[in-house]
RNA sequence: GGGCGUGUACCGAAGUGGACAAACGGGUCAGACUGUAAAUCUGAUGGCAUAGCCUUCACAGGUUCGAAUCCUGUCGCGCCCA
């Protein structure tokens, strides 16, 4: 147990991150009364987590900081079914190996980010392991029956698409909730898990938990709390982790450790302060020190700076997020060309790049039709647009429609970085 | 089962025989200004061999010199009746 032990609910509220719990005062008096256990659930919908859920898994991260236990749960079995909740269709119903398989890609990242080890030890279990086994008719007598159907209906998610005609709720979604209830309650029951951490729209789902735990657990047993955090949103409305090229994925095959160091340095200034209290561990003294900086003298970015160098270090690692910030400062230096060969080599891991014959440079190439081949554009019509703006560098140098590549525009005999617009980069290597 | 209505680009929404690759708004992308921010202004937003050509207005046919627009059928959706 940590010598300085904070308080879990102060450190939620101090950052914004409170944004109800079912019983605050109990469930203080329950966290100060010894080392508890706090699971959150993880939908593996793909192979990757996204930005999206790196909140519940600090909430977990910060859980195990106050001295107590942070369990994973892996929808193993609920992403058999599909939680309906903000879903306006029904899901397609995925394989049982495809969710395993995502289930087993999505792992790694809770262990880079959580501690296995020691008094405090986080871990992780599948809802299959005890969803897979269960028999229709018993769930139906013994977890059913305190089911209300009238309640259910009622829940916001499930009444949007029971008015919704086009499309409609099946009984599999509908049930959806009764499986999270359950997990809640397995968790109680054999782990000691007393609280569920979530998203405030998973509020129905967890206190249904809460519910059916104290319908199915011995009194002695059937303390049970869920808190829930605000959803994260964006000061100009606009919907949060998107970026041109799409989700930000908190794994490097899906977004590299320097698109990810990007994405936070480029958040808006009225975000910035917010963002850097969710996703890092930094104190309340840095967060104000970094706050009053940031309003004097918001030219130097210093907040963003941290906030891109905190999160990425927790997601990637330190030394992916050394190579991140020092990849941007290259590439935004407006001196590429002049950088030695190894840095450039560094540089490259991080943005997208491909590979060319050099034989294609001979006569001249046209950009127009290149910039399509390394996607920087996606049409001729938009390559020629680009161009004409003014939009396109090549080395840093400025090239318009009409402009063509040869074996001169080659940096150390077969390197190229190309760049559209003032972010997106591309570098090119011609063997 | 019957009646009426409706289906347009990423989204919303005009257009009801020619000047329509299709108004307008949002979104998105780019340029200028900045701080790799926001706001603002400007431009772009089906494709290409770009003074031009090709493919689009749910789908399949038809009328016409000419169709997003008219007709027939099919499908989806909405409302009303049964």
């Amino acid at each position: 147990m940590p010598t300085t032990r904070i308080n879990f609910i102060d450190e939620l509220q101090w950052r914004g991150l409170f944004y109800q719990a079912s019983d605050e005062p109990g469930v203080r008096d329950h966290l100060a009364s010894g080392t508890r256990r706090a699971y959150a659930g993880f939908d593996p919908t793909a192979d990757s987590l996204t930005i999206g859920n790196l909140v519940p898994i600090m909430m977990l991260r910060r859980f195990q900081e106050a001295g107590h236990r942070p369990v994973v749960v892996m929808g193993g079995g609920t992403g058999l079914i599909g939680d309906p909740s903000g879903k306006e269709k029904e899901r397609d119903l995925r394989t049982v190996e495809e969710v395993q398989g995502n289930v087993d890609a999505q792992r790694p990242i809770f262990e880079s980010i959580l501690d296995f080890d020691g008094p405090n030890a986080a871990m992780i279990v599948n809802n299959y392991e005890w969803l897979g086994d269960l028999k229709f008719i018993e769930v139906l007598r013994d977890v059913g029956k305190h089911f209300s159907v009238n309640q259910m209906i009622q829940k916001e998610s499930v009444r949007e698409r029971l008015t919704n005609r086009e499309q409609g709720i099946s009984f599999t979604e509908f049930c959806y909730v009764i499986l999270q209830a359950y997990d809640f309650m397995w968790l109680r029951r054999h782990h000691d898990v007393t609280i569920q951490l979530g998203g405030s729209d998973q509020w129905g789902n967890m206190v249904s938990g809460m519910d059916l735990i104290r319908r199915l657990e011995p009194e002695s047993r059937n303390e049970s709390w869920v808190v829930t955090n605000p959803l994260v949103t964006k000061a100009d409305g606009g919907k949060f982790g998107k970026t041109e090229t799409g989700a930000v994925w908190l794994t490097a095959d899906r977004t590299s450790p320097y698109a990810f160091f990007q994405f936070w340095l480029n958040a808006a200034d009225a975000d910035v302060i917010r963002f850097l209290k969710f996703f890092t561990l930094l104190p309340q003294e840095r967060i104000a020190e970094l706050e009053s900086i940031h309003e004097s003298e918001p030219h130097r970015r210093e907040a963003h700076r941290e906030l891109a160098r905190a999160a990425t270090m927790l997601v990637h690692g330190a030394d992916a997020a050394e190579t991140a910030e020092a990849a941007g400062k290259a590439l935004f230096s407006g001196e590429v060309s002049r950088l030695d060969r190894a840095t450039l080599e560094e540089v490259f891991a991080e943005v997208p790049s491909s590979n060319h014959a050099k034989a294609e440079l001979g006569s001249g190439l046209s950009l127009v039709e290149f910039l399509v081949e390394t996607s920087l554009a996606k049409s001729k019509r938009e390559s020629r647009e680009f161009l004409g703006n003014g939009a396109v560098t090549v080395n840093e140098r400025k090239v318009g429609p009409d402009d063509t590549l040869s074996s001169e525009d080659l940096l150390h005999g077969d390197l190229m970085l190309i760049r559209r617009g003032k972010k997106s980069w591309h570098v090119c290597r011609w063997g």
